[in-house]
DNA sequence: AACAATTAAATTGCGCACAACTTAATTGTG
DNA sequence: CACAATTAAGTTGTGCGCAATTTAATTGTT
């Protein structure tokens, strides 16, 4: 056969192999918060940004309202969030933490340690890892 | 708050936007030939390997029977695929091309070129990616 | 030979991820 | 002001991805 329909050829299947890997690194760390990896990222903007709408929360992690309004139902349903109609505006959903939504940004300090022991990768390695992902992703997204 | 927990100095999100964007444009490429991502991967190894059972082609794509059971089917039901029960170990399902999923092969060789031109990287930088990609996978791996 | 242990797929259930569409509110324009 | 256009979120439907369990066949052990 054509060498480049080879599996080993494939640039793309070890990018998605290693982003399932990495998640799943995170998946056993995160039960002990109750959360998922996609769970886990709207917390993270949310501790650092405070309130957020649906959209703003959406940009930052290339999500639509097609995935994050089960998410953030969810979220609620953990009582960690909460999804209020802004009086201004009634089209859109701010979303605020709860005082238990924010008490657990504690409990998640020790994650990025853990991940990294974990991924059991150089700190080097991880940074140009990290370089390198975003230098692609920027020029994807220049031919838009 | 504290930097480590920051979304900008998170090592994994670029990964999993990565892996993201790029099945993003794999897609209406794929869909031109009517096969998801998935699909695809289990088609490249069909076409390379010819006739696999479920695990082999499992361990290959690191996917369990609860993800390539339906996929499977579905590409059975496009006719590409047959689904027999092995004779010699009615446990073992083999999973053969018809006609119509050998000749997709000749659709699919123009893919990975159209895939290098959408993704508008160098050549160098995708072989290095992969290079360090691959060299990750194989450090997580290590540890189990 | 009998039966426990193992193995291969399938099934069930949950949570994304995304396309396509709908609903409702707001804004822009004549 | 009226109404078309736009915008934000929600809804619906499809297809993974994976954990946990089930089913059925095979293998190992006594």
């Amino acid at each position: 056969m054509s060498e480049n329909l080879k599996l080993e050829n494939q640039v793309c299947f070890p990018i998605y192999n290693l982003a399932k890997e990495v998640i799943g690194q995170y998946r056993p760390i995160l039960a002990e918060l109750d959360l998922t990896y996609s769970q886990y990222l709207v917390m993270l903007v949310l501790w650092e940004k405070g309130e957020q709408n649906v959209s703003e929360i959406g940009s930052q992690l290339n999500l639509d309202s097609g995935t994050l309004t089960p998410l953030l139902k969810r979220l609620e349903l953990k009582k960690l969030i909460e999804r209020k109609r802004k009086a201004s505006d009634e089209r859109v959903v701010s979303i605020t933490l709860t005082k238990e939504g924010k008490e657990k940004q504690a409990l998640a300090e020790c994650i990025p340690t853990k991940i990294a022991e974990a991924l059991n990768i150089s700190t080097e390695d991880l940074i140009e890892l990290k370089t390198l992902v975003e230098k692609i992703v920027t020029q994807i997204n220049k031919t838009k």
